[in-house]
DNA sequence: TGTATGATCGCCT
DNA sequence: GGCGATCATACAG
């Protein structure tokens, strides 16, 4: 079994699809650019919210790989994960920092700010700028809106790895995934 | 350059 | 009732 987006099978460990996902183009209604940091989160580790079993706000993350899970954060942000391993298995890879690259100026609105830098450069500022929320849950990464791109075949991604922003479990884990030495980065890797 | 704080949803104890 | 895969702002040094 395998789902096939931009070149990545989804139906894999999330640590290998987070890395992956480093240089693929991500765009939400025409709106978007290139994924530079990514974390990975599997069922068997505390800090993942698939830890513990499937509840409303999770059951995404139990259904098919190669879909969307969003989910709301402090009450107030909305972070966009893919969902990926085996159907039932419950893994997701979440989007951290994006390089914008289509829409700036809508990305701009949304954020009510100018700085490039900082337009998607954590996951609350990524899914405002994308205007991803509630009703982009649960959806396939291979239909509107969404678009996943593949980076060109020729050009070689350096990708850092470190410990997992923010999170208070399982800290040790060093899943999180950046482009070398991006300056869009949420924070820089040392 | 760093640390504290408020906003305030959904789930778990 | 408390806490979290966050962010912007307000201070202190």
């Amino acid at each position: 079994m395998s789902k096939i987006i931009a070149g990545i099978d989804f139906e894999a460990p999330p640590d290998v699809v987070a890395r992956q996902l480093i240089g693929v183009t991500l765009l939400v209604d025409g709106v978007g650019g290139r994924i530079v940091e990514t974390e990975a989160y599997d069922r068997d580790e505390p800090a993942s919210h698939c830890y513990g079993g499937e509840t409303p706000r999770n059951f995404s993350m139990f259904g098919p790989a190669g879909r969307s899970y969003v989910y709301r954060s402090h009450g107030l942000h909305w972070c966009l994960n893919f969902v990926c391993r085996e159907n039932g298995h419950g893994a997701g890879v979440l989007l951290r920092a994006l390089e914008p690259v289509m829409g700036l100026d809508l990305m701009r609105e949304r954020r009510g700010m100018q700085d490039e830098r900082l337009l998607c450069a954590g996951p609350g500022r990524l899914a405002q700028a994308l205007a991803v929320s509630r009703a982009h849950n649960n959806l396939p990464l291979d239909v509107a809106p969404f678009v996943l791109l593949a980076p060109d075949p020729g050009v070689e991604i350096d990708v850092s790895t470190g410990p997992r922003i923010g999170i208070s479990k399982a800290v040790e884990l060093p899943w999180r995934f950046g482009l070398a030495g991006s300056r869009f980065l949420s924070k820089p890797f040392r």
